[in-house]
DNA sequence: TATCATTTGTACGTATGTATT
DNA sequence: GAATACATACGTACAAATGAT
């Protein structure tokens, strides 16, 4: 292949800087290549840049889209798919009406981001709300779910939403063997986090409780209810927690958003790791 | 102004045509709607349907985007869009010049997927490959990443990609004291997992390892690297190995593709936390 | 309360580049 | 080399949400 010349386009570039409203000090004109890598992707990475280096801070605007055609000499579509790029980073936020604004999260170390997730069997903050979306009961647990532990007879099933400073981080499909939940406080499924319950309070006892996380893309469902971007990064959870007859009274699958997930781990010499107690999954 | 309506696609029937081949019992015109929810939101609706209910399986190509468009009623765009969607959901795999496939993973339910992913502790499998990307000697551990334990003097910096079956899963930078690292088999880093092998047979022995885990969209570095959708779910690891006095003899970073990652936590009442029955001292 | 300008979301049509078959 | 098919990109238009008037 020929390294070609680059095509001269300067079709808006000798416009004059009519950008004086945004508070982004944007630099000068960025001659982008056509090239080996996208146009589009280019501009996400000088707008990247810009806020990991803190040119760009949270909740700052950017120009206009129209602006920022100008500024860049391309089209709509390429802006469009930068700032597409960079929503589904977790970078950006772009609404309907407004102007896209640098994502509060954005620009945090790793480290201090831990601060902010919500580690699934954390104590609720005092900000916490929990909506029961539906419940069933006497139901029976669908086919092959149950990784440890043998199914009962009867459950009931409750879907949920957890919520913490109004902003949905959770949402729950959750089964709960039918007698034990009979015997629980009326309405506990709206005040409490079930499966902490269960563990602390509890009759029977719990004899193991066993989590597995895996990571996926929101669907268009997940992401309506968790007020995240479509296609956003999700963590989610499956939890079984067994009587000591090995019996799985509590199943509960769980969707968080990415931007509020964290879970810590320990590891040493002399644990024996869950993993290595299990029977292999096939 | 008017849809054009659903040209009936049923002609075409050349024998060399593979279209025609495609399990795809796509079905009579699909009416799209003009509404609320967008055009491109439906069509990707139905194709997930289409997937998850095993009218698509794994490793089925779709028709040309062309066909869509004319089966749909719907430009380009809308229909780019909808596999776009879809591909950062982790459903299609679309490459240029190729037609879009529906990815080998699509369709399994999550318990499934379990059995595909890798934990981070695991011992590797055969077809294991490690990638030395550098190595700098003598360097220090940057500011504030030390979540426990207390900083020693000096590190050597690695930067590893590790595959399996010649796909990278994980890329990773990795701090290990210089001092024991020199003490280390030669070329072992490009031989082991090192954190398993540390906690194994290091000496002096780890005290407390303590894992951070979060989820995240990959960079544009990270997607490179990893071949992986840009923007895709990630999940990121940080790992701190800490000896009896408190030193942090190793400090990792991770990224994981969301796609091989997976993770078992225990919880319960009865069962003693890992770092609860960790030899308090020697 | 209603209207208007602004701004982004969605969508169409078209053209060209580039990788695969 | 040719045909196929996706990726990128341009221009345009209208819809919908927002905020200010």
């Amino acid at each position: 292949m020929e390294s070609k010349g680059v095509v001269p386009r300067d079709a808006a570039k000798s416009t004059k800087d009519r950008i004086t409203e945004t508070k982004v000090a944007m630099s000068t004109a960025h001659d982008l290549q056509h090239g080996p890598t996208a146009l589009y992707g280019q501009v996400a990475s000088i707008i990247r840049s810009q806020i990991t280096g803190g040119t760009l801070r949270a909740d700052d605007d950017l120009p206009p889209i129209e602006q920022l055609c100008e500024r860049y000499g391309v089209s709509r579509i390429t802006i469009r798919q930068a700032i597409q790029t960079l929503v589904a980073e977790g970078l950006l936020i772009s609404r309907r009406g407004r102007r896209v604004t640098v994502a509060p999260q954005a620009g945090v170390s790793q480290a201090d981001t831990f601060k902010d997730v919500v580690d699934p069997m954390s104590a609720p903050q005092d900000d916490h709300e929990i909506t029961v979306l539906d419940r069933t009961d006497r139901v029976v647990l669908p086919e092959g779910v149950c990784f440890i532990g043998t199914p009962t007879a009867s459950y009931v099933r409750l879907r949920k939403v957890h919520r913490s400073g109004g902003v949905p981080y959770c949402v729950m499909e959750m089964y709960v063997d039918q007698a034990l939940f009979n015997r629980l406080p009326r309405g506990i499924e709206r005040r409490e986090k079930l499966a902490p319950f269960l563990i602390k309070r509890a009759n029977p006892e719990i004899k193991v409780g066993r989590e597995r996380i895996i990571v996926a893309a929101a669907d268009f469902e997940e992401a309506q209810m968790l007020e995240y971007p479509m296609a956003g990064p999700v963590a989610r959870m499956t939890r079984i927690l067994c009587d000591p007859d090995g019996n799985a009274i509590y199943y509960g699958r769980f969707t968080y958003r990415g931007d509020r997930f964290g879970v810590e781990r320990e590891q040493g010499p002399y644990v024996k790791q869950p993993w290595e107690q299990l029977r292999k999954s096939k």
